[in-house]
DNA sequence: CCCTCGATGATAACGGCTCTCACCAGGGCT
DNA sequence: AGCCCTGGTGAGAGCCGTTATCATCGAGGG
């Protein structure tokens, strides 16, 4: 069980952000889009499709796959959420807060849990490599695999 | 036919280390694992399971997909080789020399180009941070999205 | 209030990866 | 050298995440 009661906060910010952008771009206020923007901004950390998916319809909501996966994209797209893509063949989701608030990942290859950490001198060393490359690096994704702080002990 | 005149010294040397592994470890000298071996021994960036397979069938060989993806499998586990999880759900494989010689990928999002790059300074901050965590991070795997130099001057 | 067109959701299709299983061959033994 | 046991191999089926298709729904302007 982790304890994790933070960041709900800056998520609601994040929230508004995305649903000016969307009327700002001109699309319509549909359904399925709100509440995937609404359960993402709720989380601190990465959830799959699929998760989004099964938490949507637990909720009660009828919401189709397609949808969720129709959202994602746009919202990738516009670089209002991140994807993370963490191996297993699986895409992960999480808000991307502009400007800052960042985190990466470090997958248990053990048990399979994936903690969250964030560094700044690290994301200072990240933008100088992309600057260095001469290239325009609009995201970067960074996983850790090995044993986590638990497993690494036993 | 593609140029690529160099490596082939370090990758040899990887190649030799391989099989004295597999050796090591018990297992019998199997076809599919030599010539998988050797193909990996030969490149200098990253291939998929495709790929490998793919290029082997062309030069004549009849291996089984399912013989790739159990060598990969083993030598990822024996971290002999190290996947690089690029995105649209396909890993990717390159040999992983023994401590040192550790590159990291851009991935143009524009032409689909994969850049290798490496940097000194921040293999040791992901070092660094891999230790704060008080994990065991066996191989970490960094992903920048962006447009590449080339892309981003258009 | 109606009409248009974007948004939605069920379902089929697709592709990468894994599983299964019969066959093959390495290599220790006689 | 020949045999046998066992691990290695390859073809194909199956699984699962993702994408494409399409009929229906509803937001919102006229």
């Amino acid at each position: 069980m982790a304890a994790h009661a933070h960041t709900h906060a800056t998520g609601s910010g994040w929230k508004q952000h995305v649903l000016a952008s969307f009327a700002h771009e001109g699309f319509r206020a549909g359904g399925a889009r709100a509440v995937v923007v609404e359960l993402l901004a709720e989380q601190d950390c990465c959830l799959s499709a699929q998760e989004i998916f099964d938490r949507l319809r637990a909720g009660g909501r009828k919401v189709g796959i397609a949808s969720v996966y129709r959202v994602l994209d746009q919202l990738a797209q516009m670089q209002l959420v991140q994807r993370v893509d963490v191996g297993g063949g699986v895409s992960r989701f999480e808000a991307a807060h502009p400007g800052g608030d960042h985190h990466h990942h470090l997958v248990c290859d053990d048990c399979g849990r994936v903690v969250a950490f964030e560094d700044e001198r690290l994301e200072a060393e990240l933008d100088r490599v992309g600057k260095s490359l001469g290239a325009r690096v609009a995201a970067h994704d960074l996983v850790l695999h090995g044993a986590c702080a638990d497993c690494s002990q036993k």
